[in-house]
DNA sequence: TTGATGTATTCTGTATACAGAGTATAAAAT
DNA sequence: ATTTTATACTCTGTATACAGAATACATCAA
């Protein structure tokens, strides 16, 4: 044996890239909801055919991505105020889960995750800031030791980003936030299961 | 117009159809855990070609039921009990958000439920005994009003399901567990949340 | 007998081909 | 002009065909 060798990555499956490919554009709003969506297109803008980008929809369909139309294929499922915050009260059970767990294994964040996001809120760029609060949150699945959290939690964040970059609501995003999570995070710090479930509750409006 | 029509039943997709009957071996045991899954052979016994097969195992990938044997295709996933304990953790999580939603909207649930579920709970079927323990807790996420619920739970339990069977652990199957969920209905009727939260987190062991 | 190498088999993933369902358009009748 | 009907087109879902990757087996050498 040489030195060890760095595991090859498994084959880059187009019905993955193509899953990918079409999650990235439909919660960046690029394509519009209730856009109607055809197979040939994607497979030829994408460049592989009709195959993968079937199997790709089916995946987006059973996430709630796009919507059956039954006679018209599928449309990418629009932004429903109600859904949404369906949404977000699953999330929210999944998040005071995850700070429970955490708090109980005494996780430490990494306190660059508040920093980094303080930067971001001073800052204008929608975007950077998203990315600081779903890293931060991401942490605290990380730190719960349960993997399904994140694995479940992911997909609604994706919907969440759907409807942040669609309504802009810069505003709310305060440095308050950043707050309330240097908060939740000394209460995992510091093991305190009930304080940091509250906090992330109350965080989550 | 005639007197209101019934919706018509959508096409019953044959990738539907597979990916149901596959999720149904698995879920009973008749599919053992590591078993490995030839697309060939289950398109045989189901007498359609490779294609929805081929897209069903795709969806039970992504819901944890097949594992990527990377050079050998795919395989039932072996009954994991640190991944069980994960699903059992999301799963709690779910149902005391429902049974806060369900106390919250003063729903009353059906004492059939509880009634049909004492009398499973002193046969000896232990199908029986879990479906109406399922039918109870759906009860619950239907009346949530929140389908989100409904629909991420329901994943979960085809897990437990599958480890029931495994596991035939009939003995925890006790008529107290019915008194219990007899606590968490009239919790939810009086539209105690708190307590409605607290009974069915600890009626989840 | 044990190890390694080459070959054949097997199985998956992707592409192409085909058939069925539905919609839209156009033509005809009232 | 409006409504109805027939025809053509479009798009999806399924089947077949093909190519590549990995494993298992067999053969050969030490």
């Amino acid at each position: 044996m040489p030195s060890q060798l760095i595991k090859i990555e498994s084959t880059p499956d187009l019905v993955d890239q193509v899953y990918r490919s079409l999650l990235d554009a439909i919660s960046d709003g690029s394509m519009a909801p209730g856009a109607r969506i055809m197979q040939e297109d994607i497979a030829e803008q994408l460049a592989v055919s009709r195959q993968p980008v079937l199997q790709a929809l089916r995946l987006l369909k059973k996430d709630g991505f796009v919507l059956d139309a039954p006679g018209r294929g599928v449309l990418v499922a629009p932004l429903d105020v109600a859904w949404l915050m369906q949404v977000y009260q699953v999330r929210g059970a999944l998040d005071a889960l995850a700070a429970g767990l955490a708090a109980r294994a005494r996780c430490q964040l990494d306190p660059r995750l508040i920093s980094h996001g303080r930067a971001a809120a001073r800052g204008n760029k929608v975007k950077a800031m998203m990315a600081a609060d779903l890293q931060f949150h991401a942490a605290i699945y990380a730190g719960s030791g349960n993997p399904l959290i994140a694995q479940t939690a992911q997909l609604h964040w994706h919907h969440i980003r759907r409807a942040m970059g669609a309504v802009l609501q810069v505003s709310t995003m305060r440095e308050s936030i950043w707050d309330e999570h240097d908060a939740i995070a000394k209460a995992i710090a510091d093991g305190d299961e009930d304080t940091a479930e509250t906090l992330i509750r109350e965080h989550g409006e």
